[in-house]
DNA sequence: ACATTAATTGTGT
DNA sequence: ACACAATTAATGT
């Protein structure tokens, strides 16, 4: 057995409180792994098979699902710090392929546990099973609150609510990007984007600038 | 500092 | 959605 790596266990401490156990946050530290990230690598792509489930621990992740056929993409939700990805689960549970891409939003890192050992732990720590559940729950609440957006939304409280999505999961009320990019992951075309962005301009929201947005 | 070029954003149809 | 105009940032001279 390979000793507790000291650095993943500050981690795991300042990270993710949720996890108590003092054993469990020494086996984190034994078997996770450290993996880093550059701004919009991809993590995990599509028909990936998930040998790790990832805890971030800095940087955000942008979740993506793309339409079956053609290359239309579609944003699901930011991963922050604290988070985890509970797609990786259902995946690696059902040994299925990913159904998602994941790429890194800004520099990221991420502690990956290997699959084993997620299991294994539901049954040992009751604060895993708490952490594992508690983040499925919230990234429920969270997709059902996305579907409605899309559902039943305008196109300008979609791009809003993701404009807000991004800002938190940055920790900045500056957000860098294009009107371009703003455009695929919300799957509509980037001059609707532009006209709703100078809108919202207008409406004292925001506040445009080249790659910039500033939220007011 | 100025000109050139590429990328981003704005507008009319 | 398309075509093109205008603006801004980056790069070379």
């Amino acid at each position: 057995m390979d000793k507790a790596d000291p650095t993943i266990l500050s981690l795991v401490r300042e990270q993710f409180p949720m996890i108590t156990e003092s054993v469990l946050q020494e086996a984190i530290a034994k078997v996770a792994q450290v993996r880093t990230f550059k701004a919009g690598e991809i993590i995990m792509d599509f028909g990936n098979y998930i040998r790790m489930v990832p805890m971030v621990v800095k940087g955000s992740i942008k979740v993506v699902r793309e339409d079956d056929n053609s290359e239309r993409e579609i944003f699901l939700y930011f991963l922050g710090a604290g988070d985890t990805c509970s797609m990786s689960f259902s995946c690696c549970m059902m040994n299925k392929r990913s159904d998602i891409r994941t790429t890194a939003e800004d520099d990221a890192t991420v502690i990956g546990i290997p699959i084993k050992y997620v299991d294994e732990w539901m049954m040992k720590y009751p604060s895993w099973k708490n952490f594992i559940m508690s983040s499925y729950d919230s990234r429920m609440q969270e997709l059902v609150r996305t579907i409605d957006s899309i559902a039943f939304s305008n196109m300008d409280e979609r791009l809003l609510a993701y404009l807000n999505k991004k800002s938190e999961a940055q920790n900045s009320k500056l957000i860098q990007t294009t009107h371009q990019d703003i455009a695929h992951d919300l799957n509509a075309s980037r001059e609707a984007v532009s006209r709703l962005l100078k809108a919202l301009e207008q409406k004292g929201k925001i506040q445009l600038g080249r790659n910039k947005i500033q939220l007011l």
